[in-house]
DNA sequence: GTCTATATCATGATAGAC
DNA sequence: GTCTATCATGATATAGAC
């Protein structure tokens, strides 16, 4: 029976993932990695070989949690106006808890993105089943005719953008002031439902 | 009288942004900047005492331009809708030009931001005149009542992301065919005009 | 399995000849 | 101003003791 559920290995995981996402693939440093995980340097190469696998790991774990299930939201049986509301706050609320994802995520794949080729490829994602969906919406005429990847392009814009720019927002807009700062992206949710709605749901 | 308009100097800046925007501060390297600019590695440390003097003089000339004037056109005398078509129109246009730039400047600012604040300052940035401008327009009744900074934030978000996000779209979307993926950006402008109008403008 | 010590390598920076 | 040669540093990787 394993009492001791923080392993060298799990240990090394949580502190990868911390300067992973603080500083890039190309900041971090092994030796913060082991420092923070409270072991030698050279313990990082025996449980993975190279840093890139090590970093291959925690991405892999990011982009998976990066990527919510909202495939399953468009699919279930109710209105549109219910998936694409739903949609929204299951963003925005995954993003005010992990507010680091987006730039990291951006960076990384700027710097490399043949890793995500492997992780779309591994976890099926599939853009189509939602774009049918909105289409499907559009020829019942319960909203407004637009290409379904930019109606798309444009949700996804508002809820991850403010949060992928994150120091630009609290510099210039807040003055570094957290609590405004904070209490902005909280509002951001029941924004986006109401200016995406007032763009696109016909009215009866 | 100067002939030699690439001058060794000239050489260095237009390579040092090539290779500083492709791969940032961390991943460039001061031997490929030397190779692109055809001249020895020492002679870069000749010009530019050290690698982080020449990152900021390129940031600096980058991010100058990715802010673009369009203080001028919300302030000019023309219709809030046209100043909001005017903006995106601008934007889109910019961004078409250089699309490397968004991913550029995030992954620089969320590395370190210390950089942009100089900047802000040097430039005089100040976004107040335009939440000023977009409130007067609410309060005359033209387009309805919501924070001035989160109206700004969706156009904004709607308009940079999809060039930040560039890598993400161009395989997921349409399977890094070029020609479609430019076919997308050339539709944004006009798309995003159409949305914002449709959420925003009060019809009479 | 865990660690110490060390080899190997890459990179930014400099010294000095021309 | 430009080059060759070299240094100093820090980081990855491995060998081998326990």
């Amino acid at each position: 029976m394993e009492t001791k559920k923080d392993s060298t290995e799990d240990k090394i995981l949580e502190a990868a993932k911390n300067v992973f996402v603080s500083k890039g693939m190309e900041g971090a440093r092994m030796q913060e990695i082991a420092d923070e995980a409270g072991i030698n340097k050279a313990l990082l190469h025996y449980y993975f070989r190279t840093k890139e696998r090590l970093f291959e790991a925690i991405f892999a774990e990011i982009i998976k949690f990066a990527f919510p299930k909202i495939t399953r939201i468009v699919q279930s049986d109710i209105s549109i106006v219910a998936k694409i509301e739903q949609v929204i706050d299951a963003y925005i609320d995954l993003l005010i808890k992990h507010p680091f994802i987006p730039g990291f995520v951006l960076k990384e794949l700027n710097r490399d993105p043949s890793g995500l080729f492997k992780l779309v490829v591994k976890f099926g994602l599939n853009p189509q089943v939602i774009f049918d969906e909105i289409q499907l919406a559009m020829d019942r005429g319960e909203i407004i005719q637009m290409p379904p990847r930019h109606l798309a392009a444009n949700i996804i814009s508002m809820c991850i953008f403010p949060f992928a720019a994150r120091p630009i927002i609290s510099f210039i807009l807040f003055k570094d002031d957290q609590k405004a700062l904070n209490a902005f992206y909280g509002e951001r949710a029941d924004i986006i439902k109401q200016f995406v709605i007032n763009a696109v749901v016909i009215k009866k």
